[in-house]
DNA sequence: GCCGTTTTCGGCCCGACTGTTTTCAGTCG
C-alpha cells in the first residue's frame, strides 16, 4: 500500500470524525498525520514497527492502524466510521465554505445525505428555511456544486504530473522498453488534466501491457488491449497507455500530445503538401512507408515548420508563427536565476533561512528573496514590525558569509481591506523586494477588489503583485477583478505581476499572462511561493504555465541576474 | 489522538470574514 494511500485512509477517517462530532483535535491529529506520511521519503511498508512509531504525530494507536493496513489493507475503525455517516456526505464537504458542522445540520435537518439531494434542497428553497442559513448559503452551496461537477474527474497537473511520473518511472525500468513519455495534456502543461496518456516504445508490447495492469497504482482496468490500457489509479484519474514499435514512437508521442486542434491544423497542412499524419509516421500520398521520423523536429520538418514545443500546440496562433518564422523562444527552467517569493520558519515556512539557501544554491540559483507572511496573516505567524527588521539583520549577517550568492530581504505584505498595506511606508522602503496579496476579503465586489489592488499597486514600495487572482484549482474561483485595469495599473507604475508556481494555483493562468505581457508589456516573476524546501520544485510548473502564455526570457525578471533586477526594483520609489 | 525538562493530564495555530444575526456560529487559511 502506497503511502498516499494511508494519508487517504486518515483524511477520510478525519472527515467521518467531524461530520460524527467527535472530539475535534482527533480528525487534526489524524490529518496532520496524513500528511506527513504523505510526504515521508521511504515506503511505510519497508519500515519496522518503532520507526513508523517514530514518525512525527504518529502515537501508539495511528501506528496500529498503518500496520493493519499495510497488513490487510483495511483498517476496521475506518470501515466502522464509514458503516455510521452517510458517505455521500463526504462530497458535500467538498463544497466550499460548507463544512463539517453544517453538513451535520443538513442530514439531521433535511435528511441530506449526497451532493444530488442538497441540491434539490437547495432549489426547492429548503436550505433557507434552516437556523442561520439564509438565500445567500443557498445560493453559495449551488454555485459550489456546479464548480465541482465542471471539475469532476480532472486533476490539478501537479497531481497528474505526480501520478504520470510515477507510472513512466516504472515503465522506463522495464527491460522490454525502449523509450516512455508522458503525452497529452500532462506534456502540454495544461493546468487541468481529463486522464494521463503515456506513450511507450516496445517490441513487446503484451508483455508491457500486461505488467502495466498488475502496478500497485492501477485500481482499476476499464479496456486491456494488447498495446494499450486504459486504467483508473487510486487516485481516481484515468491513465491511458499505448504500446508501439520503436520505429512509430515519435509519430505516436506527437499524435498523442495533442491537441487534437493542433493536430488537425497539421494535417491539413500535410494535405496541402501532398502528406498525410497518423499516429504511425508520416507518409507520402498513397503510399504505405513513412518518411523516417527519429524526432518530433523531423515531424515538423517534414511539414517545413520549425519544432513547436508542446506548450504550445493549441491552435491559438503558433502555426502561424512558425509558418513566419515567429515563434517565441520560450523561457526554460534553466534560465531562471532565482526565486523570490519563498516563507521560511519566521512566519508559517518550515524551513530554516539556511536550509532555504542550501536548497536553492543546490538548483543554481544565484539569489532567493525570503517572503514571509506580514502581522495581518496571524495563523501564518505574521512578522510584527520588530520581528521582521529582526530577521533583516539576521539576513545581512547571513549574506555577510555568503558568497558568490545573495539573500533579499523581503516581505509578502498583506493588501488590507480597504487597500492599505499591512505596515507604513517606512519600513516597506527599507525591503529589497515588497510583494503584495490579498489573503482576506476574497468576496468583495469587482469594483471594491479592482480598487484595492490599484491602490496597492500605487504604493511606490510595492514590486510584485502576487498571485493575482486569488485563484485556487479545483477548489476557489478567482474573485472578482477588473483584470484589464490591474494590467493598465501595474504598467503604468512599473509593477511585476507573479506566476504563483504552486500547481494549486497557477496564478496568473497562461491566458492572462499572455495577455499581460503581450499586450501590456509587463514583466513577469515566476515564484514558487514555497514553504518547503522540496516546494522548490515547483518552478516546473510555474515555467510550464510561463511557456503555455509564449513568454520568453526576457519577460521574466528571475531570469535575470542580481545587477538587472537591482534596475528593475531600484528605479521605483 | 498526539505530545511533553510544564511529565500522564491538559493543551492543541487563531483572527478575519461572511451571512446570519442583533451578538454570533461556521468556515477558511
Amino acid at each position: 500500500m502506497h503511502n498516499v494511500e494511508i494519508a487517504w485512509v486518515f483524511y477520510e477517517i478525519a472527515d467521518l470524525l467531524e461530520i460524527k462530532e467527535d472530539n475535534p483535535f482527533k480528525p487534526r491529529a489524524y490529518r496532520k498525520a496524513g500528511r506527513t506520511i504523505a510526504k515521508w521519503d521511504q515506503p511505510l511498508s519497508a519500515l519496522k514497527e518503532d520507526e513508523i512509531r517514530a514518525i512525527p504525530g504518529v502515537g501508539a494507536a495511528l501506528a496500529a492502524k498503518i500496520t493493519e493496513l499495510l497488513k490487510t489493507g483495511k483498517c476496521e475503525y475506518h470501515q466502522k466510521l464509514r458503516e455510521e455517516v452517510p458517505l455521500g456526505l463526504l462530497e458535500v464537504l467538498a463544497i466550499p465554505g460548507l463544512g463539517a458542522k453544517t453538513a451535520r445540520t443538513l442530514y439531521r435537518k433535511l435528511g441530506i445525505t449526497t451532493i444530488d439531494e442538497l441540491e434539490a434542497a437547495a432549489k426547492a428553497r429548503k436550505i433557507r428555511t434552516l437556523p442561520g442559513m439564509g438565500n445567500k448559503t443557498e445560493f453559495a452551496i449551488l454555485h459550489g456544486i456546479d464548480m465541482l461537477r465542471t471539475g469532476s474527474g480532472a486533476a490539478p497537473v501537479g497531481v497528474a504530473t505526480a501520478v504520470g511520473r510515477n507510472l513512466a518511472e516504472f515503465l522506463a525500468a522495464l527491460p522490454e522498453v525502449t523509450q516512455v513519455s508522458l503525452a497529452g495534456s500532462t506534456r502540454r502543461m495544461k493546468e487541468m488534466i481529463g486522464d494521463i496518456d503515456l506513450v511507450v516504445a516496445s517490441e513487446k508490447p503484451v508483455e508491457v501491457t500486461g505488467l502495466f495492469v498488475k502496478h500497485p497504482s492501477v485500481k482499476e482496468v476499464s479496456a486491456h488491449g494488447e498495446n494499450q490500457v486504459k486504467a483508473i489509479t487510486w487516485l481516481g484519474i484515468q491513465v491511458d497507455l499505448l504500446v508501439v514499435g520503436p520505429q512509430e514512437y515519435w509519430a505516436a508521442l506527437h499524435h498523442f500530445t495533442g491537441s487534437k486542434e493542433h493536430n488537425q491544423r497539421l494535417q491539413e497542412l500535410a494535405g496541402e503538401r501532398g502528406l498525410k499524419i497518423y499516429e504511425y509516421g508520416v507518409f507520402p500520398e498513397g503510399q504505405d512507408e513513412s518518411l523516417p521520423v527519429n524526432s518530433e523536429e523531423d515531424l515538423y520538418l517534414a511539414l517545413g515548420l520549425p519544432y513547436i514545443p508542446p506548450e504550445l500546440r493549441e491552435d491559438e496562433g503558433e502555426i502561424e508563427a512558425a509558418l513566419e518564422g515567429t515563434l517565441p523562444d520560450l523561457v526554460s527552467v534553466e534560465d531562471i536565476r532565482g526565486d523570490l517569493h519563498l516563507h521560511s520558519k519566521w512566519s508559517d515556512g518550515v524551513a530554516t533561512i539556511e536550509e532555504i539557501v542550501a536548497a536553492a544554491r543546490q538548483r543554481g540559483y544565484e539569489y532567493i528573496a525570503i517572503t514571509d507572511h506580514s502581522k495581518s496573516l496571524a495563523i501564518a505567524g505574521g512578522l510584527k514590525e520588530e520581528r521582521l527588521m529582526e530577521q533583516h539583520r539576521y539576513i545581512d549577517e547571513l549574506n555577510r558569509g555568503l558568497e558568490d550568492f545573495r539573500v533579499l530581504r523581503g516581505i509578502e505584505v498583506d493588501i488590507l481591506s480597504d487597500g492599505r498595506l499591512d505596515y507604513g511606508d517606512e519600513l516597506l522602503s527599507g525591503m529589497d523586494v515588497v510583494i503584495a496579496s490579498i489573503h482576506s476579503g476574497f468576496r468583495q465586489s469587482r469594483e471594491e477588489m479592482t480598487k484595492r489592488m490599484l491602490s496597492a499597486l500605487k504604493n511606490p514600495h510595492v514590486n510584485i503583485l502576487a498571485h493575482p487572482t486569488g485563484r485556487m484549482l479545483g477548489r476557489r474561483d478567482a474573485y472578482e477583478v477588473d483584470l484589464e485595469k490591474v494590467f493598465e495599473a501595474a504598467a503604468k507604475y512599473d509593477k511585476v505581476l507573479e506566476i504563483n508556481a504552486s500547481p494549486d494555483r497557477l496564478d496568473l493562468n497562461a491566458e492572462n499572462v499572455r495577455r499581460a505581457a503581450k499586450d501590456y508589456g509587463l514583466k513577469i516573476a515566476v515564484n514558487t511561493d514555497a514553504h518547503h524546501i522540496s516546494k522548490l520544485e515547483d518552478m516546473y510548473f510555474g515555467i510550464g504555465t510561463a511557456r503555455r502564455g509564449w513568454l520568453e526570457k526576457k519577460d521574466v525578471i528571475n531570469t535575470f541576474t542580481l545587477e538587472e533586477l537591482g534596475r528593475i526594483f531600484g528605479k521605483r520609489g
